[in-house]
DNA sequence: CTTAATTAATCAGTGCCCTGATTAATTCCT
DNA sequence: AGGAATTAATCAGGGCACTGATTAATTAAG
């Protein structure tokens, strides 16, 4: 008697979109290497010897989640981990050859993949798509950090 | 030297727009009720006395899922599940009373954590946001099940 | 210099999400 | 009617995601 349409949540429409995807990715990249593995990949492709937690801030996954998927990835020796001589806290990461080959090819497919799952748009689509997409997301990730907690005080 | 722009990857935005709502549920919503658990209880306020595999359909989730999803609820006393007379197989699923007024009061909530989350798009933007999203989810979903798996003989 | 605060990583606990295999009930076909 | 497919639900197993608590190393403050 006060059902709600479910069609006109953001949230629920984000699950969908994802869920979407995550099948994607799995028929046409990988089933052994998943997308936030290969965003990890990729951050140490561009970065190479980043920290833990500095990798989780550049492909947005928190601390427990970031060392479950290094984990994985340097069970699969795709990824090097090393205690930092200066900080013994840090552990460094790195790729192994192994690793940058999986990237490398996994990039292709991703690709491929990203113009299947786009292909319902046009070309300016897309571009509204990530736009707006970013927009919220970003905008609700700055809810979380006030930037600068101004005087909280009484 | 050769990473990929991760903020051009529908799946990655896709990813992170889940992650900023999952955040802001939490903190207007419930931390109790999660987003998941909303849209079985919305199922059931819709149509009471859907079975299980009915309500995952309706709210995208996999048998596993709605499984799970399901067993708290009912854990927790929202929902009853009785095994349906005409045909054994089924559980027959239906709120309970304290269902009932959980989903009227989140349901409260979530229009203004909805409000919240696509405030900075405009009306406009917002329509095209949620058109945008559905047609990419959709086409995707419609990758998965072949409609009609036309003759697929040699 | 030594204690206190901070920080990187781990652990425990909960919940979502998927696949493949199994079990129990029903339906279909001969 | 009786055996074969189908179907609803469960189970086992792997992976993502978050929180709160803990441990170890570093930095800041007295």
């Amino acid at each position: 008697m006060a059902a709600v349409d479910l069609t006109t949540h953001p949230g629920h429409l984000a699950r969908r979109l994802q869920q979407a995807h995550y099948l994607l990715w799995n028929t046409m990249v990988s089933e052994e290497i998943t997308s936030p593995q290969f965003a990890v990949l990729n951050a140490l492709v561009a970065e190479p010897g980043l920290d833990q937690r500095t990798v989780g801030e550049r492909v947005g996954l928190d601390r427990s989640t970031v060392a479950e998927v290094i984990s994985r990835l340097t069970r699969r020796g795709l990824l090097d981990k090393v205690r930092d001589p200066q900080d013994g806290r840090r552990f460094l990461l790195r790729l192994t050859d192994d690793g940058v080959r999986t990237h490398r090819k996994l990039t292709v497919r991703t690709a491929r993949m990203n113009q299947v799952f786009l292909a319902p748009l046009s070309a300016e689509e897309q571009a509204v798509f990530f736009d707006l997409i970013r927009r919220v997301s970003d905008a609700a990730e700055g809810l979380r950090n006030p930037a600068e907690p101004l005087v909280t005080q009484a």
